[in-house]
DNA sequence: GGCCGGGGCATTTTT
DNA sequence: TGCCCCGGCC
């Protein structure tokens, strides 16, 4: 049994082996955090403690996936299978639909995703004829997510006087009549958002002792994977089930604590060991996954931070080359550069592409590498766009299996009332939603009896609704006898969905029949291999359980593929990759404009960039661009403070990089006598250098102009000057043609070969 | 119901 | 600048 523990260094042994008490596992970026984890859980297994008295929790399903396959390895499938180890979200769900009766809701309650919470909120402020400039949905969603996280239910906001305050602050009084009803209608429409299955597991726990007591009795072993992340509401039930026997561990790094801004506290890692004051803290320092150099420069970084755990993460692997920061011209040059580069690399090295990742601080900063790289013939796979699950032919499937399994859910019911077409307008709807609410019911519930509720419509209303019944209630029938796939199957074909997507032929329509297609295999792939589990009667509801929970990231399939990967900083976390190209390191991008409001908003900003550095295992490059076309102006962008921050001694700066704080003029960067290009009488012809009259550039409308640059007399271009270009930097002119205002010249850039820039346009001055 | 155009707007997002 | 949402129109 200890042969597996030889595979650890010392303070991940004594981490693992520890487990009489609370613990705290601070685990430095890529100091084997994982493995400590998988073993600790493997070394309770293996010491007689049954799977299901161990509770794992992670963030990601993938996180909860992976650890479960490596402890497989260690104890055998059979066990690992057992341990009660999954998302937060999904943990508490399965605990949820056990004691549902209990907090008032079913055990098939169907679970609402983002857009369904933001399209109900939307949907009350109307109903509230409130103006919606003011309270803007994402606004409200945000905050009702926010409170709810703070485990304040409607009531406590009600006469809650400083949220309150607040909302008045703000103009938005109504947010707690808001929030209230959208409790309300999440109740009858008997659906949960993410955040409720959090809040609920709160209160359930809180107002029923035998139940906590015995997810007490269960849970005799408590591990969280990424406590930085933990918000309130995830912390506070973690208290609740350690209470007594108090043998949780939470591992994480304070360092890495990058969602603030969903709620997550650092405070809970940080203050973990006051809570519990007799727990062992444990260091894991050594990093295995990145040089010496980048290490070390990702700590003379970190340690600008003041809100931190104590530690220093060291290396023992090669030195490796400096960290490499290049100064673009433009956003434009900078992804040529580094399209380039990876070409380059790649060549020289022989290296796959997947050992490259750009990474960026937000995701309008991809397209330009995009095209980049599209121009060099490189794959890429980008993160971050639409899930499968958020297409908008998926939604309308799932809202049709959403519909069957509850029909009283909402969201679900407006979606296809009227998709595809059956003449149940607006007007029908808005009377619906209207008796709805004046009865306390759900929207399924006034249409099953129309009469009842006084539905003030007219008979074509009626029968139309009644066909939309009876075609529900089919499905309903058949979803007693059939699985999830065969009435997966059925409910595209005979909804009339499938005739609706075949008929567009559109390349569009195409790939949405694909993606039908492939919701359907999915489902065909979940019912066999519920079965294969020994599972038999696998139901719709059991697939839209699993799936109301799972992400783009865990349906992407092929991680293989020989691809260079593109993501934001945020999605990176937790990933590693040989040569990272960290872009966009420029004043207001990064850290962001919008963090620039207090030094805490700046340490999460650093330790996001901490996040980003330490994601390469041998070559870290960073980027930043002198200019950038942002909202739709062209930028003069200073390069980032953090590259100030990261100690000299790691850093190949660029020989022009500024010394301090003296960015403000940006594009000048050479002693140089500057032109620009405001050219606007006779063509260069003269290749000889002659004086040059220097007038100052007149003002001009469109052009965030080059500071400092001066119009130039026009024979005083040549060829082969070296030009540096705002956007495409530094070229070669090569030839001239045309006169006056057509006049051109034809430019050799470095980075994007060939241009034909008309003078009269061209924004360039000439470097020597 | 679908298309067009104007206006407003523009972080990060494990569930 | 470019996208998304809404309202007006056919």
């Amino acid at each position: 049994m200890e042969d597996f523990l030889k595979e650890l260094n010392e303070s991940q042994h004594k981490a693992v082996v520890y487990n009489d008490g609370p613990s705290l596992v601070i685990a430095g970026a890529g100091s084997g955090k994982t493995r400590v984890l998988t073993y600790k859980i493997a070394y309770l297994l293996k010491n007689g403690i049954a799977p299901y008295n161990i509770l794992a929790l992670t963030f990601t399903n993938k996180a909860a996936r992976e650890m479960k396959n490596r402890i497989a390895t260690l104890v055998g499938a059979d066990i690992a299978w057992r341990l009660q180890m999954g998302t937060f979200h999904s943990i508490f769900s399965r605990i949820l639909r056990r004691e549902a009766d209990k907090i008032g809701f079913r055990s098939d309650f169907t679970i609402y995703d983002s857009q369904d919470s933001r399209n109900l909120i939307k949907a009350i402020i109307k109903e509230l004829k409130l103006d919606d400039k003011l309270y803007k949905p994402a606004t409200v969603q945000a905050r009702i997510s926010k409170v709810k996280n703070a485990l304040i239910t409607p009531d406590q906001y009600a006469v809650d006087y400083e949220l309150n305050t607040t909302d008045i602050r703000c103009n938005r009084p109504a947010t707690r009549d808001i929030y209230s009803i959208y409790c309300n209608r999440c109740r009858i429409s008997g659906v949960m958002d993410f955040d409720d299955l959090l809040l609920y597991t709160y209160l359930l726990f809180r107002d029923f002792p035998d139940v906590i007591a015995r997810y007490r009795n269960q849970f005799r072993f408590i591990m969280v994977d990424e406590y930085q992340d933990t918000n309130s509401a995830q912390h506070e039930i973690m208290l609740q089930l350690a209470e007594e026997h108090r043998r949780i561990c939470v591992v994480g790094d304070d360092a890495q604590s990058i969602y603030s801004f969903r709620g997550a506290n650092i405070g809970n890692i940080l203050n973990f060991m006051n809570i519990y004051p007799e727990s062992r803290l444990f260091k894991l320092e050594q990093n295995y996954r990145s040089t010496q150099t980048i290490v070390n420069a990702a700590n003379s970084l970190i340690h600008k931070n003041k809100e931190q755990i104590p530690k220093t993460i060291f290396s023992t692997r090669q030195h490796g080359d400096k960290i490499q920061v290049i100064g673009a011209y433009s956003d434009l040059e900078e992804g040529s550069i580094v399209a380039g580069r990876i070409a380059e690399m790649r060549m020289l090295q022989h290296l796959p592409y997947t050992d490259f990742a750009i990474l960026y601080r937000t995701n309008a900063q991809s397209r330009i590498f995009e095209e980049a790289l599209r121009k060099r013939n490189i794959p890429y796979r980008i993160y971050g766009g639409l899930s499968f699950f958020q297409r908008k032919e998926i939604k309308d499937i799932i809202a049709y299996y959403r519909i069957v399994c509850n029909p009283n859910d909402e969201e679900a019911f407006k979606r296809i009332i009227n998709y595809p077409i059956r003449g149940i307008g607006d007007t029908t709807v808005g009377k619906i939603i209207s008796s709805a609410t004046t009865h306390g019911v759900s929207l399924w519930r006034i249409i099953s009896d129309p009469l009842a509720y006084n539905l003030p419509v007219n008979n074509g209303v009626i029968n139309k609704l009644n066909i939309f019944k009876s075609l529900i209630g089919d499905f309903m029938e058949s979803n007693k006898t059939m699985d999830a796939y065969e009435l997966g199957k059925l409910v595209v074909n005979r909804a009339g969905i499938a005739e609706e997507l075949y008929r567009d032929k559109t390349p569009e329509g195409l790939s949405r029949v694909q993606n039908i297609e492939e919701l359907i295999n999915s489902l065909h792939e979940f019912v066999s291999s519920r079965q294969e589990q020994g599972l038999e009667d696998v139901k719709l509801s059991d697939f839209l359980a699993e799936i109301s929970l799972m992400t783009d990231q865990d349906t992407d399939q092929d991680e293989s593929a020989e691809r260079v990967v593109l993501m934001t900083v945020h999605s990176a976390k937790g990933l590693e990759f040989k040569n990272v190209f960290v872009v966009g390191l420029e004043e207001e991008l990064f850290p962001s404009q919008l963090s620039n409001n207090s030094e805490s908003e700046i340490e999460e900003e650093r330790r996001l960039f901490y996040v980003a550095l330490t994601r390469a295992e041998e070559n870290c490059i960073l980027c930043y661009a002198k200019s950038r076309f942002h909202n739709g102006m062209s930028r003069v962008c200073k390069p980032s403070r953090f590259i100030r921050d990261i100690d000299k001694a790691y850093l190949k700066l660029p020989s022009n990089f500024e010394p301090k704080d003296s960015f403000s003029s940006g594009f000048l960067l050479e002693e140089t006598p500057t032109r620009a290009s405001a050219f606007r009488s006779t063509a260069p012809t003269v290749r000889r250098l002659t004086p040059i009259e220097k007038v100052s550039l007149p003002p001009s409308a469109t052009s965030a102009a080059i500071p400092g640059s001066v119009q130039f007399a026009p024979n005083d271009l040549h060829v082969n000057d070296k030009i540096m270009h705002e956007r495409f930097g530094i070229g070669k002119i090569v030839a001239f043609e045309g006169i006056d205002e057509s006049a051109k010249a034809t430019v050799e850039f470095e980075n994007f070969g060939r241009k034909n820039l008309l003078l009269k346009f061209a924004r360039f001055k000439v470097i020597k």
